[in-house]
DNA sequence: GTAAACTCTATACCTAGTATAGAGTCAAGC
DNA sequence: GCTTGACTCTATACTAGGTATAGAGTTTAC
């Protein structure tokens, strides 16, 4: 299989498959005698299984630390359930940072409306303050 | 003043007051004679503003925008008003998608504990589903 | 006069891709 | 056998919002 039907069969565009392969996600291919990539299967589900990890919101590099522990199946998965922990948590205190955010911008909007000139700004009066 | 004290009582580094000023948030300032930007009591509350809207997680072009519409104080604030509401949806919409994301992972994380091995951890099951 | 502290510009780095340029490769049709 | 179009290759530059240097020049304190 050939980059492009691998773009298809998975929704990466061909140039994140070639960031991925660079960033070390996944491993460096046999080339075809016209130096093409050839996918195997095994390579196409760890392109999936990284694009799940990207959709979760997962830095390249955590994707990187979860493949590490991936290849060592005897090991305790102890390290991914932390790994994900710490994601989510890192999830809950942005949820709630844009919360915060929310309220002030909120507070902000009710201070004006659109029959005020800009120097009666409300808003900009707010941002002065 | 100089820069390093227009950084200790407004709370920008250095590097990003220049910064601001070579994305045209700032003036270009008059300068000393040995080539020493000189700030004046206006453009320290210009960059005080320009704070106040990063920190409401305003692009730097929605801030230039904002300054740009400032400078016309006779005219309508209703596209003031407008570029608030659009900021304000979209951190509405950051907010439910990372809800979303935090189910997902909510749900993920409860089909593992630290028990397992790799080979058998639900994370990794799920992630490879 | 010298040393420390400051400032200057220019450049590289970060994330997670995206978008080119220019060259090479492959398959189909004539 | 040759051309055309679609594909692939590498290398490089770009995005946002800074941060972090290098190397040079300036100012201030003693």
């Amino acid at each position: 299989m050939k980059i492009g039907d691998v773009a298809k069969t998975t929704g990466c565009s061909v140039q994140t498959i070639r960031f991925y392969e660079r960033k070390g996600l996944l491993p460096l291919l046999e080339r075809s005698i016209g130096n093409y990539r050839v996918y195997d299967t095994a390579t196409i589900q760890q392109l999936q299984f990284v694009k799940q990890c990207r959709s979760l919101g997962m830095s390249t590099a955590e994707v990187k630390t979860l493949l590490d522990i991936k290849s060592r199946p005897e090991q305790s998965c102890a390290n991914i359930n932390t790994l994900v922990a710490k994601h989510l948590q890192d999830v809950v205190i942005r949820i709630q940072e844009l919360q915060t955010l929310k309220l002030s911008l909120e507070n902000m909007a009710s201070t004006c409306d659109d029959e005020k000139t800009v120097r009666d700004c409300g808003i900009l009066n707010y941002l002065q303050a």
